[in-house]
DNA sequence: ATAGGGTTAG
């Protein structure tokens, strides 16, 4: 009769058991671990439920879910506590494929027939609303937590209100419906409702919820609620209700907590207003890599990638480190800022530092190599995932029209079409342009059936894009359908409807929309006199070209660049006012370095005319300016061989083959059935080249009965050859 | 005795 080990083992186990509370506290895995061996060398953890349970959830908390897994089909007598400290483990991780697992494990929970309690549900919830609107299966699970009568528990119905706010804009009325009907509500719940309208961008109902619940129940304020209200204002027109909510904070004692000043850095930066995010940041009394990445970030999304890049320095020099997110901001002021050395410097930091290459990183990092114009580099970013995502498909799409391989971009669309992945708006608008710009008005009006299909909006940038595709197209009408389809235009709609119809020989109709545009109280930027000029220009209108010119700096500010000085030299050229190009080319020198670009108009212009003198000119112009570009010097020899110089003739040629300018060999191509022909001047290499010419001869003849008669010019037929 | 919900950085 001996019950001395046993008591011995009892008084360890209890003690074991406080132990590994302690350590899951601590998230010390190193101790936990050499208990939980401890604990099978004496035989004890299958003994006690509570210690079984205790094990699966240290290593849940330590983020060790396979082991986690592992402890728990280890247990015999398996209760309602073992499921929820593995499922809440997985829910906690917050990734994609573990929110799946918990739905997979509540499953297999049902089917042995344990009873789910509350704290099993508020573990669901949380992983289902991670999910959001694509995983949205709350319902079933929803309605058993009401026959259970579980909803009136507070944890679950935050828990379950958060699936609603997380499951796209057409359940945040039920969401809120619920959230008003809660039997109990806490700053959980408050927060959560919050944090709903913030995701969905209704800033008035997040702020509206915000005041009453200041109203009702102010003390249960707390950081987290701040938190969630300042990131719903995310737009410069409520930077006045993020003012007050900042002040708020500072008076309420909220604004020490560093989360709550993150979120105010966050707050005016997203507002547009650097100036109060980089002294709320200077403010802040504890700063993490959160709060520099906060203002990093801002100022790349503002456009100062430099200061961007700066501070990233600042950061690094203070000692900081940075996290993913803090490269990820960097990466995006490289890419918007042309830094393809620093973003490679970035690159470099990742792979040092180690991180593991998510999605939104290999995103950021093919972003940075296309838009700095390295698109082979970004290619094998992408093809290094399995599986992109629509963000890193639209970034590749988006990186190869950028670089003006539209081919490439549409065959990268069709490619991820097949794949089955759903186009977002951005990549929408970046295979239209490629459309745009290769004039692909089938391809494009494909698009567009998947723009109706897929129910997009003609807002910004859709339907911008997609008017311009059509105007580039040639199809003007429906670019005109498109555009006044468009609940609201932007700068540039207007800027891309113009310059459709300028393109298309209808400057008329641009210049009335240029009016209307003014009406509507649009301010035009650049671009627009570009297109308003060039349109004058097409149309012969010289005079009103001139006035526009000069209205441009002096009434709206805007200092006329190379863009605009070609567009006049154009303009005076094609309307046959030679000297007054040559003039106007002259007194440019004092305002802006054109280099060659408007002599090479103006030369253009003189053949037109026949007008050999002042060609000659230009053309000696662009040769003493160093032109690489073949056609000056095939011009400029051929205009002195119609003025019988043939000295001239002999010295443009030689200083051609000098400096190693030769023309290209004109090409074009089509595609037939999915197959893409292609032919170069001279061809004779075409399989079936004996057809294409016969087919051409037949051509000409029928134009020449038709009354076409060919423009013979001695200087244009010389070019030719 | 063991287990639960919400916030900020792309």
């Amino acid at each position: 009769m001996s019950y001395g080990p046993i008591s011995v083992a009892i008084e360890s186990s209890s003690s074991l058991f406080t132990k590994i509370l302690h350590y899951t506290q601590s998230t010390n895995l190193p101790k936990g671990q050499s208990l939980h061996a401890h604990l099978i060398k004496i035989g004890s953890s299958s003994s006690c439920i509570y210690l079984s349970n205790s094990i699966v959830n240290l290593y849940a908390k330590c983020h060790r879910l396979s082991d986690a897994h592992l402890a728990f089909q280890e247990i015999q007598n398996k209760d309602v506590v073992s499921w929820n400290c593995l499922i809440n483990g997985y829910s906690q991780s917050g990734r994609r494929d573990s929110s799946i697992s918990v739905l997979k494990l509540f499953k297999q929970m049902r089917q042995e027939n344990a009873l789910p309690n509350p704290h099993t549900f508020a573990g669901i919830f949380s992983a289902v609303s991670s999910l959001g609107d694509a995983g949205f299966t709350g319902k079933q699970e929803h309605c058993l937590a009401f026959k259970l009568g579980y909803l009136s528990d507070v944890f679950v119905g935050s828990s379950l209100l958060n699936v609603y706010c997380k499951a796209g804009r057409n359940h945040i009325v039920e969401a809120r419906k619920m959230f008003d009907e809660m039997p109990e509500r806490n700053s959980v719940s408050w927060t959560t409702m919050i944090s709903g309208y913030a995701w969905q961008r209704l800033v008035k109902e997040a702020v509206g919820v915000f005041r009453v619940m200041l109203w009702e129940r102010g003390d249960d304020a707390n950081e987290f609620v701040f938190t969630s209200v300042l990131s719903a204002i995310a737009l410069p027109e409520f930077i006045n209700v993020g003012k007050q909510i900042h002040c708020l904070s500072l008076k309420n004692g909220y604004l020490w907590t560093v989360s709550v000043a993150n979120a105010t850095v966050t707050m005016y930066a997203k507002c547009g207003s650097l100036d109060d995010a980089c002294s709320a940041f200077e403010l802040s009394s504890e700063k993490n890599s959160i709060t520099w990445s906060a203002l990093i970030t801002g100022y790349a999304q503002n456009g100062d990638c430099e200061k961007a890049l700066k501070l990233f320095s600042e950061m690094h020099y203070s000692g900081m480190n940075p996290s993913e997110y803090t490269l990820v901001g960097v990466l995006n002021a490289c890419s918007d800022f042309d830094a393809l050395r620093e973003g490679k410097q970035v690159h470099g930091y990742l792979l040092k530092l180690g991180f593991e290459p998510q999605m939104y990183i290999l995103t950021a990092l093919v972003d940075m190599y296309a838009k700095c114009g390295n698109i082979s580099d970004a290619r094998s970013g992408f093809d290094y995932l399995k599986e992109p995502d629509i963000v890193l498909w639209t970034s590749m799409i988006a990186g190869y029209v950028k670089n003006g391989d539209n081919e490439n971009a549409m065959g990268m669309y069709c490619r991820m079409l097949k794949e089955g992945v759903i186009p977002n708006e951005l990549t929408m608008a970046s295979v239209l342009k490629a459309c745009s710009s290769l004039a692909a008005l089938e391809q494009g009006k494909q698009i567009h059936a998947h723009i109706v299909k897929h129910g997009f909006r003609l807002e910004v940038p859709i339907g911008s894009a997609l008017s311009t595709m059509y105007a580039k197209s040639g199809s003007l009408h429906d670019g005109n359908l498109v555009f006044r389809r468009m609940p609201a235009r932007d700068l540039v709609s207007w800027n891309s409807m113009m310059s459709g119809l300028s393109q298309n020989g209808c400057g008329t109709d641009a210049l009335e929309l240029f009016e209307e545009m003014l009406l509507e109280g649009t301010k035009p930027d650049y671009v627009t006199f570009v297109n308003i000029l060039s349109a004058c220009s097409h149309i012969g209108l010289v005079e009103r070209g001139w006035s526009i010119f000069k209205m441009m700096s002096n009434e709206f500010g805007i200092e006329p660049r190379l863009e605009h000085f070609a567009c006049m030299v154009d303009m005076f050229g094609r309307a046959g006012k030679l000297y007054e190009a040559k003039e106007f080319i002259v007194s440019a020198a004092s305002q802006v370095d054109h280099g060659l670009c408007l002599w090479r108009i103006l030369l253009s212009a003189c053949r037109n005319y026949r007008n050999y003198e002042l060609g000659a000119y230009a053309g000696e112009k662009l040769i003493e300016l160093g032109s690489q570009e073949s056609s000056a010097y095939v011009l400029l020899s051929s205009i002195y061989s119609a003025l019988g110089r043939l000295e001239d003739v002999e010295r443009v040629r030689r200083l051609m083959n000098l400096r190693g300018v030769s023309k290209e060999p004109g090409c074009s191509w089509i595609e037939l059935k999915s197959q893409f022909h292609v032919f170069v001047v001279g061809d004779q290499l075409h399989p079936q080249i004996i057809h294409v010419r016969k087919e051409l001869w037949k051509l000409s003849k029928l134009m020449k009965d038709e009354g076409y008669k060919p423009h013979f010019d001695p200087c244009l037929e010389l070019e030719e050859l």
